[in-house]
DNA sequence: ATGCGCCCTGGACCTTGGTCCAGAGTCAAG
DNA sequence: CTTGACTCTGGACCAAGGTCCAGGGCGCAT
């Protein structure tokens, strides 16, 4: 059985030590055991769940929401995941309205902006200006 | 020449007390002139300039790039306000990109999870947990 | 046995955009 | 003149996800 060492395991997984220490805090990411004079110890299951926790990040999941994975997993909950899944995906699908909302409205003010003469041509420093354009 | 306290003036233009106070500390919003006991006061311009500040948050820029754009507007300066409105366009399409590609990946994940069964059917369990499917 | 690199703890600090608080002073109406 | 609403300052605190530091202890190779 392969023990890693904190600094082993964060390589392994391309994390900061630092970071490790910190998921410990969060609740996240606990040794499996401790040397007598205190050193973090981890296996194979412990690599796994940080790897977990790092592609869990990489969709969006928050911190939060990885420890409610976390625990859903443990209990191989299928339906828990999807649901969890779906609630994310809607926040993902939120966010993404949101910036296309800005983005719709940024690239119509820039696409009627002469990039030259005086300030009152420019739609852009109108919309910021005045209540014109802008809901 | 109508004058406003602080009170007024957030919420002539919607936001809280400490919100304006912040942004002076800020550098983006100081008061026209203060009361000789220290009260601060406010003009038509500042109230404009309030508006500004809020309408370019609405479009996503952070309070530091609306500090720069102030000063562009001050300016009038038309070209360097589509310049900055270009580097914000690229920003958000950047972030419209990244969260696209998450719901890609979750979305295919959740397409084919069966929502029942054990535990080795979920695809979205196994992505998390195994080095598949994920980059 | 000593030097170098690793590890420990507790706590401070960072970013962004605010929000809240205490304790004091001020303003306007009754 | 008093009361209640408003404002002042300086500083603490919040979320999130870390990052860094000091001052020590440990482990292994030479």
């Amino acid at each position: 059985m392969s023990q890693f060492a904190i600094g082993q395991l964060a390589s392994a997984a391309g994390v900061g030590i630092d970071t490790v220490r910190y998921y410990e805090r969060s609740g996240l990411l606990k040794p499996s055991t401790r040397t007598q004079s205190g050193y973090r110890k981890y296996g194979q299951g412990e690599l796994d769940r940080l790897n977990f926790i790092r592609r869990a990040q990489h969709l969006g999941f928050s911190l939060g929401e990885i420890s409610e994975l976390l625990a859903i997993s443990g209990r191989g909950d299928v339906e828990a995941m999807y649901q969890a899944a779906q609630v994310r995906l809607h926040d993902i699908d939120n966010r993404i309205a949101e910036l296309s909302r800005m983005r719709e409205a940024l690239s119509q003010l820039m696409s009627s902006c002469p990039r030259k003469g005086s300030e009152v041509d420019c739609p852009i420093l109108n919309a910021l200006i005045q209540r014109k354009t802008l809901a």
